[in-house]
DNA sequence: TGTTATTTGCAATATACTTGCAATAAGAAG
DNA sequence: CTTCTTATTGCAAGTATATTGCAAATAACA
């Protein structure tokens, strides 16, 4: 449960802890796959929780203010998801093309490229997307 | 010019050399910055040559195909781009946050960790997405 | 329990991209 | 150079993801 220390956050900017936000932080919690505000939509209702697909995008994005969710951009989607935060270090996916499966990549091998690319380029980098597909063991 | 050379890769494939393919080709060959389908059509109506934005997705869409154009999806913008292949190769780009210049990274620091992936994941990796963002130094 | 500001749902809108179909044009054949 | 076939184009409409405006509902404090 990391709902006390949700509140807080909500409350220091002057926001509300609410069903709907309950809801959907809750179904991140237990999903440990990265969801899309669809699928976010359609599971809620599935469990006749009810909710307007606008509330989901409100509250993700909410959510991303309080740094409490991630916002991932995937290899070749065309959609956003959200994964929660909850203390995990930053990190990268591999999603399998075939079934969807979308698997944790734990490690982030650009530090050194990124004092690289500021050297060359003169830039100061800010983020960095990163994301695979292939083929999972079981689609393969 | 690689007119003839793009010709042929299209008669190979029962497809026709047009204007407006000759239109979209040569406006990315004289532009040095990647492209979207909307950028493009704006171009090419500024410069009077008259063609349809769905055209340029389709056309896109078969250079693409041909393995002409290389789509790109960068960092925070929700949109593709192209670029000519032009046999330039695989690389990775940066984008200024603030005026949007893009600038070629001519690296891609991935083949050790794709391995890596590989061999921890049990995935085939097949592609990825790696693009940055920043600050590039006029806009610092 | 009442008050007020936040949040929600609904409808409408924005943006990127795709599809169906009739009209047009490329380019091969005569 | 004219004709014929078929790929290509433009237009209209459609799809998917995400955003905005506003009145009604609700959280949370007094």
């Amino acid at each position: 449960m990391l709902e006390p220390a949700i509140k807080k956050g909500l409350r220091a900017t002057g926001r509300r802890m609410t069903r709907t936000r309950q809801a959907v932080l809750a179904l991140l919690e237990r999903t440990h796959q990265p969801l899309s505000a669809t699928e976010i939509f359609e599971q809620l209702h599935q469990e006749k929780v009810s909710i307007d697909l606008v509330t989901v995008y409100r509250t993700l994005h909410v959510l991303k203010e309080l740094g409490l969710v991630v916002q991932l951009d995937l290899h070749q989607e065309g959609l956003l998801r959200y994964e929660l935060k909850e203390g995990r270090t930053h990190h990268h996916h591999i999603r399998c093309q075939v079934c969807g499966r979308i698997v944790d990549l734990l490690l982030c091998p650009l530090k050194k490229v990124t004092k690289l690319i500021e050297r060359k380029t003169q830039f100061i980098v800010d983020e960095h997307t990163l994301e695979f597909t292939g083929l999972c063991p079981e689609c393969q």
